[in-house]
DNA sequence: GTCTCTGCAAAGGGTTTGCAACGCA
DNA sequence: TGCGTTGCAAACCCTTTGCAGAGAC
């Protein structure tokens, strides 16, 4: 997918909430998607800092929360505090993270059916939610 | 497992690295070690308070930290910013919490080897760690 | 023209750290 | 007795918020 059609594709998905479509948010939003791996806030202002974007690092944090709330963007707790944050548009699915360069593959949703089954089988425990990180080695970099 | 029985094994963790056996080390493993839930380091520290423990908050921490090294706890970073611990010392494992009273049971690693190889034939992506949570209902709460 | 968005700086909240007193080994 | 540990408070760092001016529609 092109960059220019990532871009038109959120800024419809903005636009179907009512957001405004400003400098800002597309900037930020071109920066976000072109990377297509995981980043903090401060890594993604200190990037449009180097393109003398002017924005400030509040309308960063602002942007990354109206991404996701238009489904744009999923944030990821890291265990020191800091969030990381995903551009991703697309339905339920889980990430594989390269440990080498860093980038994220998206993941589609399969089996999960195996695990529900047996967690009710040994546990009684009924399953409604599921969250899957996979780490290890993407194809360029093996 | 009885609590005493955790508390001695726990113990013995701490002694094999040379960490001193402290009184406050020994009741905040307690505490924790009989939640069987996701605790914040604030929640600890307020049930201890309740005892009139007079263990600090950065104690707390520092005892967190410590029984993560000795791979009595893990720490799971929450979405706005707090970070949840949980006391557990089994092998390598994953969580099902039930989303009605919090209660964590251990779920073994099993089945993940049908992702891997999907994982490898789609994506030629080896996979090296991963990381699974479910959220459900659990036996009693169903 | 209205109402949202932005930039700045200050506030907020969780976690870590410095230091003197304490206490386990 | 020596050195790791504790409690307190201050420091830190990431994130959010208040506000006045700018800008989208």
């Amino acid at each position: 997918m092109s960059a220019k059609r990532v871009v038109a594709d959120v800024r419809e998905l903005l636009a179907a909430r009512a957001y405004r479509i400003t400098k800002q948010r597309l900037t930020i939003i071109e920066e976000f998607a072109a990377l297509g791996r995981f980043a903090t806030a401060k890594d993604l202002h200190k990037r449009l800092a180097r393109k003398r974007s002017g924005i400030g690092l509040a309308t960063v944090y602002r942007t990354l929360e109206t991404l996701q709330e238009v489904g744009a963007a999923s944030a990821h707790a890291q265990p020191h505090g800091e969030t990381a944050y995903l551009f991703c548009q697309t339905e339920h699915h889980h990430h594989a993270v390269c440990t080498k360069c860093g980038k994220v593959d998206d993941v589609p949703c399969r089996s999960v059916g195996r695990f529900a089954r047996a967690l009710d089988a040994d546990l009684r425990f009924t399953m409604t939610q599921h969250r899957l990180e996979f780490f290890g080695v993407c194809a360029r970099c093996s």
